[in-house]
RNA sequence: GGGGAGGUGCCCGAGCGGUCAAUGGGAGCGGACUGUAAAUCCGUCGGCUACGCCUACGAAGGUUCAAAUCCUUCCCUCCCCA
């Protein structure tokens, strides 16, 4: 295999479109005999505070690029995020804060380089050049792009004709996402295939503005946990990059087995015929502790990966079982009271545990929905496979 | 500007004077089976030591022995015509 070939192979993988056609084929090609890295730009609006595996994927690959010895531009949309991507909208965004842009950009830029080798990244803000823009820059620019194509768009298209309002500036978003382009004359732009639009738009546009027009990549959008609809904070389905290493680890291995290998494919370099001829779970945990190490190091990863096992595989008791102190009026106490004490939600909802024969004390199933605790004692409490807790009942006078 | 429809539990969506804490589906939760997977099956899904009581059907009032269901006002959504 030529060294164009494996780049070609590693860089292509799971990417959705890579437009036109040959052209990355081409520029690798080129930039093997000149010994030019590739110039690749992929775009951020720090429009949410933290981000989650999803928004990995570009990230993943950038860092694919970076291996193979690329430059990458990792451009944050600081000026962008305050008008709002009106991709797949049916109605204008709200605007953003300068100041919820200012924090989002910080954690963003902490939280992206776990994937990104920092040495190797540039980052550029576009309000550098978008926030400098004179109503004659606007102007030109403007003069450069039709409504038309516009109105092809899926989104606007729909909204147009329903009559639902489009506001003008919602046109300039991906003209300044094209323009960015413009301002940094990467040789690929990479990004969501949602974004397919938009970077054709930047391809134009450097042709209009006299340049080599970049070429386009594009990847898909991360299934959630659900395995359905795209990974989202507000659908709940996301594995977020801050996770504490044991939920994180956790919702990994309750993945199932066909979505582990999308993410396999989309989040790691590994060679999926192999994995599907592993036993599912082995190779999740090594997924779950592979993304575990890359967040938050080698050490927590292997952590995380013994308490699964201990607690799940091997059903012992974690170590690190949250205790409780109950104070205990009297002698004894109610057992739907102490569990409400210990964090059920409701005592209705403690009860209908007991009823389930969900609940164990000290390793016994009590279905008896009368049971009290002696006061004094420290038990094992157990409501569920996900609540467990160490309770102590300390006898208080009440 | 004119005309019409509607706001019900986490979501969708029935109900249109009592038998409604409110059918059904989805999500969630629990149990069984497991690899804390998927699939499947069963159960549960406002609160309260409960064959009863309290709070709930956009908000506030009102009519009734009795209202999610009727009336009034208000708030908000949506659709059609111009």
């Amino acid at each position: 295999m030529t060294e164009l070939e494996r780049q070609l192979e590693i860089l292509s993988r799971g990417c959705v479109e890579l437009l036109p056609e040959g052209a990355l084929a081409e520029q690798l090609a080129l930039a093997l005999k000149v010994g030019r890295p590739l110039r690749v730009k992929a775009g951020f609006d720090p429009t949410a505070p933290d981000i989650h595996l999803g928004h990995t994927v570009l990230l993943y690959k950038l860092a694919q690029f970076q291996r193979l010895g690329h430059e990458v531009i990792l451009l944050i949309g600081d000026f962008t995020a305050r008008i709002g991507d009106p991709t797949g909208r049916s109605e204008t965004r709200p605007p953003l804060s300068e100041e919820a842009i200012r924090k989002n950009t910080e954690t963003y830029t902490a939280q992206v380089f776990k994937i990104l080798d920092p040495e190797r990244t540039r980052v550029v803000f576009n309000g550098d050049w978008l926030g400098r823009f004179t109503l004659v820059d606007l102007l030109t620019l403007c003069a450069k792009y039709n409504v038309a194509p516009m109105l092809t768009r899926d989104d606007f298209s729909k909204r147009y004709k329903a009559g639902h309002p489009i506001a003008i500036h919602e046109f300039l978003y991906p003209l300044m996402q094209g323009y960015d382009s413009v301002a940094l004359e990467p040789d690929l732009e990479l990004g969501g295939s949602d974004q397919t639009f938009n970077l054709l738009v930047g391809r134009d546009l450097m042709r209009a503005y006299g340049q080599k027009p970049q070429s386009i990549m594009t990847m898909p959008l991360l299934e959630g946990t659900d395995g359905v609809r795209k990974m989202s904070k507000s659908y709940g389905n996301y594995i977020g990059v801050t996770e504490a290493p044991d939920g994180m680890f956790g919702k990994v291995m309750s993945l199932s087995d066909e979505l582990m290998l999308r993410y396999m494919e989309l989040l790691t370099d590994w060679d999926l015929e192999r994995v599907r001829a592993e036993h599912p779970m082995a190779a999740k945990q090594r997924l779950a502790m592979e993304f575990v190490a890359r967040f938050h190091g080698r050490e927590a990863a292997e952590a995380a990966r013994d308490a699964f096992v201990a607690r799940f595989s091997k059903r012992e008791v974690p170590d690190d079982l949250p205790e409780v102190n109950v104070p205990c009026p009297q002698g004894d106490m109610w057992l739907p009271d102490v569990l409400v004490a210990a964090g059920m939600p409701s005592k209705s909802e403690a009860r209908r545990r007991i009823g389930a024969g969900a609940v164990y004390v000290d390793g016994e199933r009590v279905t008896d929905e009368q049971a009290r605790l002696a006061a004094g004692g420290t038990y094992l409490v157990k409501a569920g496979k996900r609540s467990m807790w160490r309770v102590t009942l300390t006898w208080a006078h009440g």
